[in-house]
DNA sequence: TAGAAATATAGTTAGCTAACTATACATCCG
DNA sequence: CGGATGTATAGTTAGCTAACTATATTTCTA
């Protein structure tokens, strides 16, 4: 027999969300050109934004934006890809967009 | 000059959210008059349901109970009706459109 | 290959949260 | 009025989270 399943879309996303600064991520992520400087070795929009970027704009230190960003990539929120040295940060739109969907019928 | 607005909507509804417990409840007064059993001095649908209702069928105490439900209308899920020495708690379906919609737009 | 650079992990600490018990407060009713 | 009932508040504690520094790991480059 199956295991309880969680009452409603894991309680994780929102606890991913349930950060001022997790949540200021996620909005410079919309539009990274806007934010963030140029990157050599990655696109902004194409591959996403470099962990260091992310973490001296958000005032903190690397590990700090690190975690961050490990939360929201937990919660499906933004996916990674690493190239190189760097690892790379975008919005997973198609998933944001799943979750919301279902949070307006659900919730 | 403007205090710093917060980034998005209040992080303090996702952290509402952010919890298995809530979210119970939430489902739960979606249809009162199924999950809970008849009132005697407030409707279920109407009025809301009891604190007292609400701590047993979640397996907590009652002050773990009020606490719950008072994170939930402070970030304006619910909304809480005091009749004589009952309060009942019902979901406010105008304000969680209200956030799902502008989710949908702002996340 | 050696060092520099970007990120991840380990370890620590302060602060918040959820739970409980005890009790105060408010209201009903006999 | 006085006890019983429903809810709220106070106080405590265990566990989680966010932040930091230090360091390990990975990769690039001179």
């Amino acid at each position: 027999m199956a295991a309880s399943a969680p009452v409603f879309p894991a309680a994780e996303v929102f606890r991913a969300l349930a950060s001022p600064k997790r949540l200021q991520i996620l909005e410079w992520l919309r539009s990274p050109v806007e934010h963030f400087p140029p990157q050599r070795d990655g696109d902004l929009v194409d591959d996403g934004v470099c962990v260091i970027y992310i973490a001296d704009k958000l005032g903190v230190a690397q590990p700090t934006a690190t975690s961050h960003l490990q939360a929201l990539a937990r919660a499906g929120l933004v996916t990674s890809k690493r190239v190189g040295q760097w690892t790379f940060y975008k919005r997973d739109e198609e998933a944001i967009r799943a979750f919301t969907r279902r949070l307006r019928d659900e919730l």
